[in-house]
DNA sequence: CTTGGGATGGTCT
DNA sequence: GACCATCCCAAGG
């Protein structure tokens, strides 16, 4: 399956998030391969973003957003999760990344809960540290190029059925007119 | 099923 | 020193 060209990322990061919906993360762990679809997601922006981490300023933790798109920008945070996003801008934009709230296991689902310490299966990659645990993605995959077939990266899934839902984004208190959180329902 | 509080530490002010 | 783009568990309906 071939990965998803570094032009799919490079257009606005609402547009992406959407288009990101239906496609497949792969993970390899030694020769352990993990997948899943991607059925929810969110668009964070910039200067016109105030619940985006690039809205004040390029720091040492954000600074991926500001890079090249197509790649992984992954953050720590509540003192122990780690957040999986890959950035996604238009040519004009500086900043702006898409957060993968969560997948639909595909392959590797006793790999997943190994890496969870958790067997239910609804409570697998619901959310975006959860998938992170499953996945085992941490502060190592920072910057990681998910165009390229390696360790981790994006390719196409499956034909999009059914309605995206659009809401709010989870757990912020601003911008919360813009609804920039994506979803879709499997099964 | 829903709700509330605790865990836990990097990052930014 | 406050704030988190979160998760889990225990308690209540």
């Amino acid at each position: 399956m071939n990965s998803l060209p570094r032009s799919f990322y490079a257009r606005d990061t609402v547009i992406v998030a959407k288009g990101l919906l239906g496609k497949k993360i792969v993970r390899k762990v030694g020769n352990q391969r993990i997948s899943g679809i991607i059925t929810e997601t969110e668009a964070y922006r910039h200067k016109d973003d105030p619940a985006s981490h690039a809205y004040r300023r390029k720091t040492e933790r954000n600074k991926a957003m500001f890079e090249e798109v197509g790649r992984a920008y992954v953050y720590f945070t509540y003192g122990m999760y780690f957040c999986f996003n890959v950035v996604a801008k238009k040519p004009k934009a500086e900043a702006g990344a898409v957060l993968i709230r969560a997948i639909y296991p595909e392959k590797g689902i006793e790999v997943m809960k190994k890496n969870r310490g958790k067997t239910e299966e609804k409570n697998l990659v619901n959310g975006p540290a959860k998938l992170t645990q499953a996945l085992n993605i941490t502060k190592k995959q920072y910057g990681t190029d998910l165009t390229k077939d390696s360790n981790l990266f994006i390719s196409e899934g499956l034909e999009l059925q059914g309605k995206i839902m659009v809401a709010p984004r989870i757990g912020i208190k601003t911008a919360l007119d813009n609804l920039w959180n994506f979803k879709i329902q499997i099964n």
